[in-house]
DNA sequence: GTAACCAATGAAAGCGCTTCCATAGTGGGT
DNA sequence: ACCCACTATGGAAGCGCTTTCATTGGTTAC
């Protein structure tokens, strides 16, 4: 059995309180008392036990995180961002993802019930009744990544996605001159997407441009499906001043290997952006044009805020919104290939 | 506060004995008790309290899952197949990541610290001795990937990089017809490039081909540095038989980008191969001939063995090691663009 | 000299649970 | 009628810790 208070207290010659007492209020306690326990406790190399602890204090030091999906690159630059906050705080994070709002909701009552972290920040890509309902009934803070529950007192961290769309599309029609902007979406239902596609309307009314809904595609965000869509389009895309502006980089990098083969070539014949910053879109030739999204700082802002919470509970909901930024590269047509 | 045990005995009318054993030991009570417990506990909607739990049966249902870094995707596949089995096995998984060598030992002392995991799945990028110090004097059973520890007594989880590399190799050699091979590796001291390099040598060898020193190099992984380094010395790689090596996907997608801009065609005058079989490997023109390396199944089948120890302390040792899978797409010249 | 205070410490209760042991009741074998 | 085995249950100890409360001896204030 491992080595308890009991044995440091012992060891020290003094009693069990006194060592409480020099792990927690060591104020409390004598100079000399405490150098002989700390000693004991060197000695014997005690560590406290979590779940005596726990079962006292009522706090694990932990936090949980749920994500849609672990996939690919884009929540992981969440995690990173969480965990080294979390790190910071002294706290661990318990991640989790979900494939569906159905396994979100099981994954969320699962932690409810076992009710060993003392905070969660939540990232649902569809918020559904049932994830809403477990979310309302949650025995410890929740925080909200990227969405946000009207009539739960949440916490919520999210990302300006309109800005970030409107700071693109205005970059496009100011900026390059573009006439028509073709819009390639993930799916209708996703809502990102939908924030980007409203902004790219709003602009291309401002500034009196068309807006054909023929030029508004809905893919699922992958590569190859881009790729396919802009082999059958690219005849009609291709053309000065004409642009495509693609949801997220794997799309717009789907779309510059069909220009590429196709002989199109971007950004003389045909300009293409992308969203999200993710590596590839330093990987491709040229390089995408695309808005960078925070993903690391949401993560980190998200445990920041829960950490608050977690310490406060009473005090009032805080709803941070984060601004992405646009990032200038070559597939715009506004910077040189270096 | 809470529900406790005690408030459901009270409710069903039986002592807390019998509502523990409800809990744990449901066939030694009576059918019709056990209802009533059942029934008790479901109209408080009572959950154990973790923690008292934890003290008496001395675990949490919880494993560690130590990275190098969560950057990139790379380790998201790791994580991504850690997770789900884990949840299949009814445990959660707190992820946490090292920046270095010594951040991954205070990391490691920090989980030993508190000891409220079960076990841990560890994976360095390099084993250094205050690592291998801490992970020998754990509290609970370590698991390692990627890597083994010789003289302690831990389960470990591999990738046969030899074999992987070697099949690369004989695929460049044997069919491709290859001449020449050019290998562009990680940091010398990183494991996996060094596997890598042995296998690529070996083959050189046995093959009677030229391997000369000056055809080897050694960078950062990174797609940048791959990409200048090609830049300057593409003019002496292109040429009939001539192919590089890359030891993962982003360094050759580097190259293609340089090979690209310089007009030398891939794989005509010069092909290109990758490791890893990370998402950029089908996201280049040509797409990348690569390994695949099951990152999802090696985190999960690490899970899976750090359970069975978890069970059972004192089975002996299991070394897996999974085999890559070479896969054949356009950049080495036997596959033809789609 | 006595009351009031303070710093330092220990004794003990109790957090919510599991489990050992004791007890009561039941039925079968003799 | 008696004993034994067996089932179902409760009582109570104890896991390792924090914290309240009481106690001690030493100061200070009048």
């Amino acid at each position: 059995m491992a080595v308890s208070i009991e044995d440091v207290a012992k060891r020290a010659g003094v009693s069990i309180s006194t060592v409480s007492r020099v792990l927690n209020r060591r104020e409390l306690v004598n100079k000399d008392t405490l150098q002989r326990v700390e000693q004991a406790i060197e000695e014997l190399n005690y560590r406290p036990n979590v779940f005596a602890r726990g079962l006292m204090l009522r706090k694990s030091e932990m936090l949980g995180l749920v994500l849609p999906d672990l996939h690919g690159e884009f929540y992981s630059e969440v995690i990173r961002g969480a965990n080294a906050k979390a790190r910071e705080l002294g706290y661990n994070l318990v991640v989790s993802s979900a494939k569906d709002s159905e396994d979100a909701h099981a994954l969320l009552q699962g932690f409810n019930r076992r009710s060993i972290i003392d905070g969660m920040a939540v990232m649902v890509s569809e918020v559904t009744d049932s994830i809403e309902e477990s979310l309302a009934g949650f025995r410890c803070p929740v925080t909200i990544l990227d969405d946000f529950l009207e009539h739960a007192g949440h916490d919520s961290v999210m990302i300006d996605q309109r800005s970030g769309s409107l700071a693109m599309m205005r970059h496009l029609v100011e900026r390059c001159g573009a006439k028509r902007v073709i819009f390639v979406g993930g799916l209708q239902t996703n809502a990102d997407t939908i924030m980007r596609r409203q902004a790219y309307q709003e602009v291309l009314t401002a500034s009196g441009l068309p807006c054909d809904p023929k030029d508004i595609h809905h893919l699922d965000y992958s590569y190859e499906k881009a790729r396919l869509l802009a082999v059958d389009n690219l005849g009609n895309w291709a053309g000065p001043g004409n642009c495509v502006y693609a949801a997220n980089d794997e799309m717009a990098a789907g779309i510059l290997a069909a220009a590429q083969e196709a002989g199109v070539r971007v950004p003389h014949d045909l300009a293409v952006v992308g969203f999200d910053d993710t590596r590839v879109a330093g990987m491709t030739r040229p390089s995408l044009t695309t808005v960078h999204v925070p993903l690391a700082q949401m993560g980190a802002i998200a445990i920041e805020v829960l950490c608050q919470r977690v310490a406060d509970p009473d005090r009032t909901p805080t709803r941070v919104a984060l601004r992405p930024r646009l990032v200038i590269r070559e597939s715009c047509g506004m910077k040189q290939a270096s």
